[in-house]
DNA sequence: CGAAACGTTGACCGTTTTCAATTACAGTGG
DNA sequence: CCACTGTAATTGAAAACGGTCAACGTTTCG
């Protein structure tokens, strides 16, 4: 999960501002003028696309600390909608500060590759385990790739019912699944927390 | 699907080569120095990392014109293994190349920035697709977000049954999904062409 | 305190997987 | 040019799996 926080990133970007939306409110339109890079700072904001054939198509969800429209800094205008899920607080940095803070050092801009980079190394990540169609397998792939320390550990940040979300699954099946691998000495829980055995 | 040829985004990176490599050989290794970023060129390359239970989890694919191990340009080894899992030909560019010509002008940085950032956009979009749980309901969704033109028209560049993989469903599941929805007048076949209905 | 989430378990049902068999098709070498 | 081989495409039937619905206990928080 990446955790970077964009004002930390891009270092007193003038004309940042935090702004609040209610359940259901817009944040932009698709075809409004890109004016902003946001990171959710708590709630959960979906980008959804508006199809010739009248559907709607969700392209991304992003959950606390994560980001989007990063593509504002590229494009004049939105290409999706973003509307809130549930009461949420976005941080917007306006692209024109960003991008002349990017030009203005090659560290900058790199600082920010690196940034993406990071992104898309977790995505893909999270992308290899949704492929896994079974789901015992599914979650130790999950489990195993957040775990750490010695023992393993994984720290569920999230309610379980938002990681079964995470994880394409209901909250049902997510439970259902830790108790059988919990049965099958995997894992051990303390509360929110899952311990992995480590057999030989 | 991103599929910018990385030589193109950079031009000229002195070193840079193509390779071949057997079904089963390894491009790089965990733990290994961090010398290059790749693009496939044909074939199919996995990057599995080695748990420390002795397990191996899977934490990207790359199919033809995707990239991989950009990372290297901001680690110093590598984290995983890369291996190719059919034969295979792949474009390394160096990272020290590469990062020389990404500091020496921030056009560059920017452009490489852009070219993640399309690659984060990308990324979710599948993400969000094999979040949905029912089949009809996935693949009309991956149909839609690869349809191009009007009439909307997907063509399958990879043969069906690795499209069925990178949906998250068996080929059988997949073909029948199809022919399901062909039936329910949702689209129309021919042969790996497929149009979409747009009902009003 | 009370409402609203979250967590948990059971039973049933629908979907997808699995296994198996068959057809189509492209590339290979005789 | 044509069997020959391997992969892709397709369909069927049965089983396994996860989803759905429902009920209830628990925690959180205003």
């Amino acid at each position: 999960m990446i955790s970077i926080m964009l004002d930390r990133l891009f270092a007193d970007i003038p004309g940042a501002f935090v702004a609040d939306f209610e359940a259901g409110a817009a944040i932009f339109r698709q075809g409004d003028e890109a004016t902003a890079i946001y990171q959710v700072r708590a709630g959960m904001v979906s980008l959804v696309r508006h199809i010739r054939d009248g559907s709607l198509l969700t392209v991304a969800t992003a959950g606390a600390n994560e980001t989007f429209a990063e593509a504002s800094l590229f494009a004049s205008h939105y290409h999706c909608d973003a509307m809130a899920r549930v009461p949420s607080s976005v941080l917007a940095l306006p692209s024109n500060a960003v991008r002349t803070y990017l030009g203005a050092d090659t560290d900058h801009a790199l600082a920010f590759s690196e940034f993406l980079s990071a992104q898309v190394r977790d995505l893909r990540g999270r992308l290899e385990i949704l492929r896994i169609r079974r789901a015992p397998e599914r979650v130790m792939a999950w489990l195993r790739w957040r775990a750490r320390g010695d023992p393993p550990t994984v720290d569920a940040g999230d309610a379980w019912s938002r990681v079964a979300s995470e994880l394409g699954l209901t909250p049902e099946a997510l439970y259902r699944t830790l108790t059988g691998l919990e049965k099958a000495g995997l894992l051990q829980r303390n509360g929110r927390r899952i311990l992995m055995s480590v057999r030989e």
